[in-house]
RNA sequence: CGGGGAGUAGCGCAGCCUGGUAGCGCAUCUGCUUUGGGAGCAGAGGGUCGCAGGUUCGAAUCCUGUCUCCCCGACCA
């Protein structure tokens, strides 16, 4: 993509309402753009970043054996009656009638939608277990939203959900996702606390929260600082054991440590800090199938209401959460994963032949590949160009100058370390290429 | 929902107390000079001062109402 044919609203002076680092940097690099309280409209870098998230948590969804659907956003009041949530749940569902005057709200959540799903295609044991997920836009209508996409009203949420015949397949289910946000996160550059949950208003007995560790965190932590030790690779290679002793691990949000007599983690590897929650999972049973009439038939003819699970993962927040893990001075730090371009191609002297023949042809090559390249092909200062790189974060660099043609070499910078290379023009594209 | 704050040009702000018809920086546009880490000079465009009433000869400024946004608390991906 030409940066001269873009629409890449960066924006220089920090914006009065932003408060947190994440919030002042999207707004800055032009990825959104506030329409209202709590609700973003995604510009078109913001876009790519989400789409990218989006596309790591539905891979890792996939490989867990989750099977992607998509639901609607508008749901009917009469479907949440029959669970009973629709006065359950509180003024943070938005209601509003269509114009035949039925009750209608903007899911917040799909536990009843899905279960209503499977009860209309599924009768016999010999479906189970399934998990289905969706990605989807959801509405909540907070008290407060703030802090940008952290806490909006209006956010992306991957939502599965896990039907078993019995709780040793729940908890091979329940199991499986856990894997699944291990890796997740893992993927995107991510360290994640897992922290063990109560189960609150949606019910069962099985919870965990995941966390991500950042001083501007909206939950106040304690766990063992044994949960800082695991490497990327021991995540990305979880199982069942993984998890046994990760959850062994003690790890509380402040209210609940506050109820714990006595802590078992020794002080000296008691740590205390704050999270940035951007993963919940629950087993919760029967509830919903109980509730809203799902049953299939055993292998021994009797009627079973499916066990059931959901897990969330807040894809819109990931990418705060991110920012706020990864960024300096200048700007974003994007781990390759999610990174809205891999290079940024930086020509010097657009207003120079010789130069912008080179750059453009570099830009050709890089066209080819597997790298997506946002080209800097404006006739701009240098300083501004680079400024500009360094604040949306992309991994690479690739500086092309009449300097440099001089020479024969093209500066490669690296941004996560700001160290530069110069090398022939080959190398750097087989670097980057590679 | 309670408590606090703010709405003036795309962004950040001043002006308001002590009414006299709107200004600064950045950004944008034009020209010239520049060009390897946010350039300089000269010029230009852009605002019914959130909205609605009221007071007044006259309102960004005073009064009333209203809408919106931000921050602090209880909830959540």
């Amino acid at each position: 993509m030409r940066l001269s044919r873009y629409f890449l609203p960066v924006v220089k002076e920090t914006p009065a309402d932003a408060q947190i680092v994440s919030h002042k940097l999207m707004l800055r690099a032009g990825l959104i753009r506030q329409t209202a309280a709590g609700i973003y409209a995604w510009l078109p870098l913001g876009h790519r970043v989400l789409k990218k998230i989006e596309q790591v948590v539905r891979e890792e969804q996939d490989r867990a054996g989750a099977i992607e659907l998509l639901m609607p956003t508008i749901q009917s009041a009469e479907l949440w009656r029959q669970s009973g949530r629709y006065d359950a749940y509180g003024p943070e569902m938005l209601r509003f009638p269509d114009r035949k005057g039925s009750e209608m709200l903007y899911g917040p959540t799909n536990e009843e939608m899905i279960t209503q799903i499977f009860l209309g295609a599924v009768k016999s044991y010999r479906d189970l277990p399934r998990t289905l997920y969706h990605i989807q836009w959801k509405f909540r209508d907070e008290v407060r939203p703030r802090f940008g996409i952290m806490r909006g009203r209006e956010f992306l949420m991957k939502d599965a959900y896990s039907f078993d015949l019995d709780e040793a397949g729940l908890k091979a289910s329940y199991e499986a996702m856990f894997v699944a946000y291990l890796r997740t996160f893992a993927r995107l550059g991510l360290q994640a606390v897992p922290v063990r949950a109560p189960t609150g208003p949606i019910g069962g007995d099985l919870s965990h929260e995941f966390h991500i560790l950042a001083d501007t965190g909206e939950s106040a932590l304690f766990y063992d600082a044994a949960l800082e030790d695991v490497s990327r690779e021991e995540l990305l290679a979880a199982d069942a054991a993984t998890i046994a002793r990760l959850t062994g691990l003690y790890a509380m949000e402040e209210e609940e440590h506050a109820k714990v007599a006595n802590c078992p983690v020794p002080a000296e590897r008691l740590r205390s800090r704050r999270g940035i929650e951007v993963g919940h999972i629950f087993a919760f049973g029967t509830k919903y199938s109980a509730a809203m009439g799902l049953a299939v038939q055993a292998p021994d003819g009797s009627s079973v209401h499916p066990q059931m699970g959901s897990y969330g993962i807040g894809v819109s927040r990931l990418m705060a959460a991110i920012v706020e893990a990864s960024h300096d001075d200048n700007g974003i730090v994007w781990p390759e994963s999610v990174a809205p371009f891999t290079v940024g191609l930086i020509n010097m002297r657009a207003d120079d032949a010789d130069c912008a023949n080179a750059a453009d042809e570099i830009y050709g090559k890089l066209q080819g590949g597997r790298v997506a390249t946002l080209y800097d092909d404006r006739d701009e200062r240098g300083g501004a160009k680079f400024a500009t790189m360094d604040l949306i974060g992309l991994p690479w660099q690739l500086v092309v100058g009449p300097k440099g043609l001089e020479k024969g070499v093209v500066e490669l910078k690296r941004r996560a370390t700001g160290e530069r290379e110069e090398l022939s023009l080959e190398s750097a594209l087989a670097r980057l290429i590679a």
